[in-house]
RNA sequence: GGGCAGUUAGCUUAGCGGUAGAGCACCUCGUUUACACCGAGGGGGUCGGGGGUUCGAACCCCUCACUGCCCACCA
C-alpha cells in the first residue's frame, strides 16, 4: 500500500533527509581511506552575503559532481568555507555604523572598529553557509574555513615574507588607481571602465617666449590645470616642432601662473584633439610616465578624498573634483582662454564596490611581481589544466602574457595587516616579519587585498594528510568574472608553493540574466530570493529547472517557469513511483535479464541503456544540460507516457503472468536505476524515494553509479506500435471524438506477431474493443496503416473526410517523392555523395513509392467501403 | 581600437553538412483509479541580412547588422 500523497512536498523531505546526512557524516572525507579521491574547493561566498542565483548555479554544480564521484566509489572532498572580503565587508559595516551610531571607523579607532567588523561577521557569517545546506550541498562542514582563521591568516604573512625575501614583493611609489570612497588603492582588476557623456575642453595657452601665439589644448579634466608641469607634443607634428624647448603659461592657478615647458614626446597622437597634451604627472597614468621620461617635476593637487589641496589654489582648496572642474570652467572662459567645449564619448574608471570614478594617484605601495607566470601559462596551454569551454583559454593565456605588477596594499582595516615593520625613529629601516621585533618597530598599517589571501584556497585550507590525499583538486567551478582575479592567481600560486597545479579542470559557468538579457543586480531588483525559489518549488525543482536551462558556458536567460517544470518533473517523478507501490512491494534486486522480456521491456530496456551512456557522456564534457535534459526525456516521456501506459495493460488484461513479472522487474530495475541518475542532481527526492519504495536500508548516496548493460538491445516492434497508437490517436481527433469515448477499432494485420500485443494496442487506445480482421475477409482498405498493421476506426468516420486526407496525404507523398527523385537524378549526386546516402535517397523513395500506391488504391477503394 | 560569444516557433532552447526537434505558452478534447504540478491531439519556423563553397547548408567560408561580455594609458 503506498503512502505517498498525491503530491511532492518537498519542504518536510529537505529538512528531513538534510539533518540526517549531516548526522551520518556522510560529506566527511576521509584522508586516511583507500578509495581514489575527488575534491573541490568551494569559491568562497562573501562572509556577509546572501545566496543569489549565481551561487545557486554554482554550487548546485559542484554538488553535482561531487555526490556522482560518491556513487562511483571515490573519497570526495568538497571543502567550504568563507571570504573575508575586505572592502564590501569594511564598507558594509562602515555604513551601518554610520547609519546606527552616526560614526566613521576613525572615531572609533582601528582596535574598536575590528571589533564591530567581527560582531558583524559572526552575526550574519552564517547565513550564506545554512542558505547553502537548504540547497542541499554536501559539503563536508567540519573542514569550514575562513580566510581570516588564524592558521590560514599565518600562511598569508607567511607567503607575503617569502615572496619579499625573493624579491618579487616590493614598495614603490607609483600610479595607483585610488578610490576617493573607500580612501584606498585598487589594483586594475578592480577598476571597471564606464562610458561617460563627458565635455572635450578646448583651452588657450599662451607662449611665453611669443606673447600673442597660444597653444590649444584639449582635455576633458580642466581642474588638473594647477597640476600640470609640461605641454607636450608629438615632435614629428609638423604644426608644433618648432615650439618644441619654448615654455607656455598655465593659465591656473591664476595667484601662480607658471611658465611650463613644451616637450616633444611621441606618445602624443596628431589625430587627437589638437595634438597638444597638457601633462599632469600627478593625476594621470599616462602623464606620470612621460614625467619620468622628462624628469618633470610633480604636483599633487588632490587630497585622498577627491577634493582640491591647498596647491591648487586658494579658490579651489577643498572643493571636490567636480566642482573644481565647474569653477576651472568659469574661470577660463573669464580669461578668454576657453575657446570651446564639445561634447565628448569616454571611458571612465570607476571603483568595482563604491562605483564612483577612481582617481590616479601617485602613492607609496606595495607590489608584487607574479611568480611563475611562464609555468602558468603553460598549465594551461598544454592542457595540464583544462578549461570548460576552452575558449576561456584565450582569455586567460592574453592576460598572462600582459601581466602587470599587482598592487596588493589596501588602505583598510579589515584584512591581513602587512606583515612588514618601521622603525619609528628611522622610517626607512624596515624589517619584515610574522612578528613584532620590538618595542620600537611599528607594523604598517595597511592590509593586503583579499584575493592575496584568496589565492592559497586550494591548498592553505588543508592540513598535511588532507593534502597528500587530495591535492591537486579534481576541479574548479566559478564563473569566468574572476578568471584574473582568482583562476589565474590560484594557478600561480599553486606552482609556486606546491610545486603543482591546483586543480585539473576549470568549469567556467555562465551569468545569469533576467528575462530582458539584464545581469541580476540587487540595484534593479531583478534577482529572485533563491530561498523563496526553493520554498515554493523545492530545492531539487530549482535545482533541475536551473540545470536544464543552463548551457555550457553561455549565459543564462532565467525565467521562473523553468523552475516550475523542474517542480513539475519532480512530481512526476514521485507519481511514477507511487504508481509503483500501489501494484505491491518492489524487489530490490530485480533483474530483467532473468525475465522473458515482452517487446515493450526490451525496448525500454534499450532506451534507459541509452541514456545511460548519454548521461556519461554528458558528466565528461560538463554538460550539465544535456543531463537534466536526458533524463527528463527518458522518465518523462519513455517511462511514464509510454511504459508505465502499458504497464497498466499488462496488470489489468488477461495477460499472462510472465508478462506481468518481466514488466513489474523492468519498472524496478528502471526505478533503480532513474533514482541513481537523478540523484546528483535532486538528491533530497529520490533519497525519499529511495527509502519509500525500499531498494535499499541505507542512503542512496553511496548507491553504486549505473553502469550500461549489454543485454538489452533496442525493440523495433514496440516502436512501431507506438507510433501507430499515434496515428490512430490522430485519427480519433480528427473525428473529434473525445478521448473518453470508446469505440470499436478493426485491426487488420500482416504479421501474426502482432496478436501478442493486441491487449496492449486496446489500452492505449482507450478502445473499447479491438476487432480483428484477417488479411483474407478484410475490406481491402485500411484508414491508419503503418507497417505491419492497419487500424481503421469503425463507424464513426465519413468518406468526404477520408477522401480530403487521403488526398492530402498523397499530394504531401509526391512531393517528397519528387525531391527525392530530383537528387536521385542528379549525375553528380550519385558521383559525390556517400554510398550510404545514396542509399537511404533510394530507400526513401521507394517506401514513397510504395506508399504513394497504397493511397491511391485506398482512395479509390473508398468509393466501394460499404459501411461508410 | 582589438578579441570572444550569441542571433533557430510568442518564450526557453536542442541540432553543427543529407528533407527543422523539444518543453512552456496557445487552441481542441478529456475527472480512462500514479500525477490537472495531469493525459491525448493540434496550429505555429523562408534557422538575423547578403554573398560564396557544395550534388546538397541552420550547420563550412566571407561580409554586414544587432545583442552581450572581455581586453586596451588617445588626453
Amino acid at each position: 500500500m503506498s503512502s505517498l500523497s498525491t503530491a511532492y512536498e518537498p519542504k518536510h523531505v529537505e529538512e528531513k533527509w538534510y539533518a540526517d546526512w549531516l548526522k551520518e557524516n556522510y560529506f566527511h572525507a576521509d584522508p586516511h581511506s583507500s578509495k581514489s579521491a575527488f575534491s573541490i574547493v568551494i569559491p568562497p561566498p562573501n562572509v556577509t552575503g546572501v545566496l543569489t542565483m549565481g551561487h545557486v548555479l554554482n554550487n548546485t554544480i559542484q554538488d553535482i559532481l561531487c555526490r556522482k564521484a560518491r556513487m562511483e566509489g571515490k573519497e570526495v572532498l568538497w571543502l567550504p568555507g568563507t571570504d573575508h572580503a575586505g572592502i564590501a565587508t569594511q564598507t558594509v559595516v562602515e555604513r551601518e555604523l554610520k547609519k546606527t551610531e552616526k560614526k566613521t571607523r576613525r572615531d572609533l579607532g582601528r582596535e574598536e572598529f575590528l571589533k564591530r567588523v567581527w560582531n558583524w561577521k559572526e552575526k550574519h557569517g552564517g547565513i550564506i553557509i545554512q542558505q547553502l545546506k537548504k540547497l542541499g550541498c554536501s559539503c563536508d562542514w567540519e573542514r569550514e574555513r575562513f580566510t581570516m582563521d588564524e592558521a590560514y591568516s599565518c600562511r598569508v604573512a607567511e607567503v607575503f615574507i617569502d615572496l619579499y625575501q625573493k624579491g618579487l614583493i616590493y614598495r614603490g611609489k607609483r600610479m595607483v588607481n585610488w578610490c576617493p570612497i573607500s580612501l584606498t588603492a585598487l589594483s586594475d582588476e578592480e577598476v571597471i571602465p564606464k562610458p561617460q557623456q563627458s565635455t572635450l575642453y578646448y583651452v588657450k595657452y599662451e607662449i611665453v617666449e611669443k606673447p600673442g601665439t597660444f597653444l590649444e589644448i584639449a582635455t576633458t579634466r580642466p581642474e588638473t590645470i594647477m597640476g600640470d608641469t609640461a605641454v607636450a607634443v608629438n615632435p614629428e607634428d609638423p604644426r608644433y616642432k618648432n615650439f618644441i624647448g619654448l615654455h607656455c603659461r598655465r593659465p591656473l592657478p591664476e595667484e601662480k601662473q607658471e611658465a611650463i615647458s613644451i616637450i616633444g614626446d611621441s606618445h602624443i597622437d596628431k589625430e587627437f584633439g589638437t595634438g597638444v597634451l597638457k601633462v599632469t604627472p600627478a593625476h594621470d597614468k599616462a602623464d606620470f610616465e612621460i614625467g619620468q621620461r622628462h624628469q618633470l617635476s610633480i604636483i599633487d593637487i588632490m587630497n585622498p578624498n577627491g577634493s582640491m589641496n591647498v596647491l591648487a589654489g586658494k579658490d579651489f582648496q577643498n572643493l571636490d573634483r567636480f566642482e573644481a572642474r565647474k569653477l576651472a570652467v568659469e574661470k577660463l572662459k573669464n580669461f578668454g582662454l576657453l575657446i570651446r567645449e564639445e561634447p565628448y564619448q569616454n571611458n571612465v574608471g570607476f571603483s568595482e564596490r563604491a562605483d564612483v570614478p577612481i582617481e590616479p594617484r601617485l602613492s607609496e605601495q606595495w607590489f608584487l611581481k607574479y611568480p611563475k607566470t611562464q609555468e602558468a601559462r603553460d598549465a594551461v596551454r598544454k592542457h595540464l589544466i583544462r578549461f570548460f569551454p576552452e575558449r576561456w583559454e584565450k582569455v586567460y593565456d592574453h592576460w598572462l602574457e600582459n601581466i602587470q605588477d599587482w598592487c596588493i596594499s589596501r588602505q583598510l582595516w579589515w584584512g591581513h595587516r602587512i606583515p612588514v615593520w618601521y622603525h619609528k625613529k628611522n622610517l626607512s629601516e624596515i624589517k619584515v616579519s610574522l612578528t613584532s621585533p620590538g618595542e620600537d618597530w611599528e607594523q604598517d598599517s595597511d592590509v593586503l587585498d583579499t584575493w592575496f589571501s584568496s589565492w592559497l584556497w586550494p591548498f592553505d585550507t588543508m592540513d598535511e594528510k588532507t593534502l597528500a590525499k587530495f591535492y591537486p583538486t579534481s576541479v574548479l567551478v566559478t564563473g569566468p568574472d574572476i578568471i584574473f582575479f582568482w583562476v589565474a592567481r590560484m594557478i600561480m600560486a599553486g606552482l609556486e608553493y606546491k610545486n603543482e597545479i591546483p586543480f585539473h579542470d576549470v568549469y567556467f559557468t555562465g551569468i545569469i540574466r533576467d528575462k530582458q538579457g539584464r545581469k541580476m543586480s540587487k540595484s534593479l531588483g531583478n534577482s529572485p530570493d533563491p530561498l523563496d525559489l526553493i520554498s515554493k518549488y523545492g530545492a531539487d525543482g530549482l535545482r533541475f529547472g536551473l540545470m536544464r536551462i543552463a548551457p555550457q558556458g553561455q549565459d543564462i536567460r532565467f525565467d521562473e517557469t523553468q523552475i516550475v517544470e523542474g517542480r513539475n518533473f519532480c512530481n512526476k517523478l514521485w507519481n511514477a513511483c507511487r504508481f509503483r507501490l500501489l501494484q505491491g512491494s518492489i524487489d530490490p534486486q530485480a533483474d530483467p535479464s532473468k525475465h522473458e522480456l515482452t517487446l515493450f521491456t526490451q525496448d525500454l530496456l534499450a532506451k534507459l541503456n541509452d541514456t545511460l551512456t548519454k548521461m556519461n557522456c554528458a558528466f565528461a564534457g560538463y554538460h550539465f544540460n544535456e543531463m537534466a535534459q536526458t533524463l527528463y526525456d527518458f522518465v518523462w516521456g519513455d517511462f511514464c507516457d509510454w511504459f508505465l501506459e502499458v504497464a497498466k495493460a499488462e496488470f489489468n488484461s488477461s495477460s499472462n503472468e510472465s508478462r506481468k513479472q518481466a514488466t513489474l522487474a523492468t519498472i524496478d530495475y528502471t526505478l533503480s536505476h532513474i533514482l541513481r541518475l537523478l540523484h546528483p542532481l535532486t538528491p533530497f527526492i529520490t533519497e525519499e524515494l529511495w527509502h519509500e519504495l525500499g531498494f535499499d536500508q541505507g542512503t542512496i548516496q553511496f548507491a553504486n553509479w549505473p553502469q550500461a548493460s549489454s543485454h538489452f538491445s533496442s525493440e523495433p516492434k514496440a516502436e512501431m506500435i507506438y507510433q501507430s497508437v499515434s496515428k490512430a490517436r490522430t485519427l480519433r481527433t480528427h473525428y473529434n471524438i473525445a478521448s473518453n469515448k470508446k469505440v470499436r477499432w478493426l485491426l487488420q494485420i500482416k504479421e501474426p506477431w502482432i496478436q501478442n500485443e493486441l491487449h496492449v494496442i486496446q489500452t492505449l487506445l482507450n478502445a473499447q474493443t479491438l476487432e480483428l480482421i484477417t488479411v483474407e475477409n478484410a475490406s481491402p482498405m485500411c484508414l491508419t496503416d503503418i507497417g505491419n498493421f492497419h487500424l481503421p476506426l469503425e463507424g464513426l468516420i465519413d468518406r468526404e473526410t477520408e477522401k480530403a486526407r487521403f488526398t492530402k496525404e498523397l499530394e504531401k507523398a509526391k512531393k517528397d517523392w519528387d525531391q527525392t527523385q530530383t537528387k536521385l537524378n542528379n549525375p553528380s549526386f550519385a558521383e559525390k555523395v556517400p554510398s550510404s546516402v545514396l542509399q537511404e535517397h533510394q530507400e526513401r523513395a521507394k517506401k514513397l513509392e510504395e506508399k504513394i500506391d497504397q493511397l491511391q488504391t485506398q482512395l479509390k477503394n473508398l468509393d466501394n467501403l460499404s459501411w461508410l
